[in-house]
DNA sequence: CAAATTTCCGTGCACGTTCACGGAAATTAA
DNA sequence: TTAATTTCCGTGAACGTGCACGGAAATTTG
């Protein structure tokens, strides 16, 4: 554990190109004042010396205050976004280190207008970079011109939209998880000639459906695999939670074989639950999201398969990278990372 | 992205004590030479100003060169242990920002002298810190031993002593592993009388097998659920290629139902090359890690199930905790870092 | 050619730690 | 009491970069 590593320094490259360590922060900083020739010559003694500045250095000389602010829908506990939340929790102790503030900003997903004021919240705020779960594609796609406008870096998380200035995306590729949902219902199995699809969703024209893609992709499956299987949906408002068992009554009621069933949204626990009261017999269950009630279910036997994605560690990444955006200037990080499906039954979901 | 933030210096802390920095300093690093009273004083106006201290300040004035090596098996392309280079590899890129070196040194695994002889090498290269993937149990120990007394920092990856020593482990959970594998191979599946454990391994006496507790899963799990079938070892020679197919041959050979057949280390596409070669039909092979061949094995249907870790990913993480280890200092790291299983099949595979 | 302006560049302090050095204060020995 | 130790502590120079300031050199203007 020997003393010092990369002696060429600052200097070494303004006694390479004859000039003052003053000029070569000019040209690495590319802030002008300087003369075409002089320009030249420090830019040769860098790449000769194979000069790399030293980040302790520059980070203690330049001690901005940074502020990453996380835009993501309102949860309570035990929901979706509050693994979001953890996950953004757990990124801000870590960057503190770096003198990186975290921040979390909340809206509610089925109101606009209260994305939008989260949004110009965020823009007087000016922080240093943002991380962004768009609901709303016209209203996300000003705000990301703004964000672009002011020179704030901004990553995508969940989806993204079709646009080209953010600086990463983490997130899941919907198509694929509804076809892989499609394989794990089906694989091995003999299935019966009605597939129930639960949807417990609101319901508002002119909202863009987050898992629609992974209908599509889940319905692409069985057209092709299963040409002759029945997909029945079954609509269910949430927030009239009697209504569930009279739909699912209605919808099972009927036969009595084997029940074929997927959601795919976060709240396959309330069919599970279903499950449980009317102690139905003889189902496969497949859904997506590890919130603490689908766990549950899954322990119990009461869902089978849970599709999931590490939603708090995409969250971790998400902090992460733009940190090190932030702090180190380049990207040396992957613009899109897509994240890993995982698959869990009652043998490994404890292991999670 | 207002100027500086943490006002709070070493210097504040010495005017609150009535002492000077070089007593903070003393007492921050415990290195003695500070009167009773003074280093109260000092903890106590550290805790009333809340403070902590700068790490690029501390970076830069401690400049010194420190080096990660890893210690792993041999590997040609595309075998297992290259896919942990790989994420060694990719951890050195990022730490290197940091002025960390990281070095990979490999043994054979199949020669305890070869990995004694790297131990001896690394200690006289008496690096800042060890990541190893032990093999030899009484060497490794004696190995982490004199670690320990040198004062260097190890962790251990996929698989650790019952030792207490180590900063940290990155691996899987070989037990259940097994076990998920047995529920995978025969879950909601008419299970044949026999089910094969294909076991291609150099059976040398005294080494540890790490895939011994694999099997003890699932043994468990299919004596418990499956008691009536009857488990079939194939013992099979590395070394001699052409054995494979005559062993295969003569447990497969008589019966002509369905055979389900799983591995427990990497090397199941040599078992899928067979069911290739003599167009085997009516099979169902799982097995495990994601080499290039079990993949292809995967995609095209020899191989129905692999389950796998993200070893790439496991090293990346394990460098980066003992990087900021070395740099931060205090274990903000979970000790025992289980890995993920990943189960991979058909249809997910393509985006692991 | 001198003065005014612009372009360019060197100097030096600041950032907050680490640590060697030397010396003051406290303790012990003579 | 003085000298010799030991214990304790303050001082100040690094570490390498960022940036403000002021001034020299080059250019333009009158």
């Amino acid at each position: 554990m020997s003393k010092k590593q990369n002696n060429v320094t600052i200097n070494d490259v303004a006694l390479a190109a004859g000039v003052s360590k003053g000029t070569v922060d000019r040209v690495l900083h590319d802030r002008g004042e300087v003369s075409r020739k002089s320009r030249d010559k420090v830019l040769r003694a860098i790449e000769e010396l194979g000069f790399s500045p030293n980040i302790y250095a520059s980070l203690l000389a330049s001690p901005k205050d940074r502020l990453i602010q996380c835009l993501i829908p309102e949860f309570s506990e035990g929901e979706f976004w509050s693994l979001a939340d953890k996950g953004i929790r757990e990124a801000a102790k870590i960057v503190s280190r770096y003198g990186v503030r975290v921040e979390t900003v909340t809206y509610d997903q089925y109101d606009a207008e209260s994305f939008r004021k989260a949004c110009s919240r965020i823009l007087e705020c000016a922080p240093s970079g943002v991380i962004v779960a768009p609901m709303f594609g016209s209203v996300t796609l000003s705000f990301v011109k703004e964000l672009s406008e002011a020179g704030i870096p901004y990553i995508y998380v969940d989806s993204k939209l079709e646009e080209d200035g953010y600086l990463a995306y983490f997130g899941m590729q919907m198509y694929r998880s509804g076809y892989l949902c499609a394989h794990i219902l089906t694989d091995g199995r003999s299935v019966p000639d009605t597939v129930h699809v639960v949807r417990i969703a609101r319901d508002k024209a002119g909202l863009s459906d987050p898992t629609a893609m992974r209908r599509a992709g889940f319905m692409d499956y069985m057209s092709c695999n299963f040409p002759d299987v029945r997909i029945e949906n079954v609509f269910i408002d949430p927030n009239d939670s009697c209504s569930i068992d009279s739909r699912l009554d209605a919808a099972f009621g009927s036969s009595s074989g084997p029940k074929f069933i997927v959601m795919f949204n976060s709240r396959v626990h309330l069919v599970a639950d279903y499950i449980g009261r009317r102690r139905v017999r003889d189902f496969r269950v497949v859904g997506f999201d590890v919130l603490e009630k689908n766990l549950a279910a899954l322990r119990d036997g009461r869902v089978q398969v849970l599709i999931a994605q590490h939603m708090d560690k995409q969250l971790v990444a998400a902090v992460s990278s733009l940190t090190d955006y932030l702090l180190l200037g380049d990207k040396v990080m992957n613009r899109d990372n897509y994240a890993q499906m995982d698959i869990l039954n009652i043998c490994n979901c404890d292991y999670y």
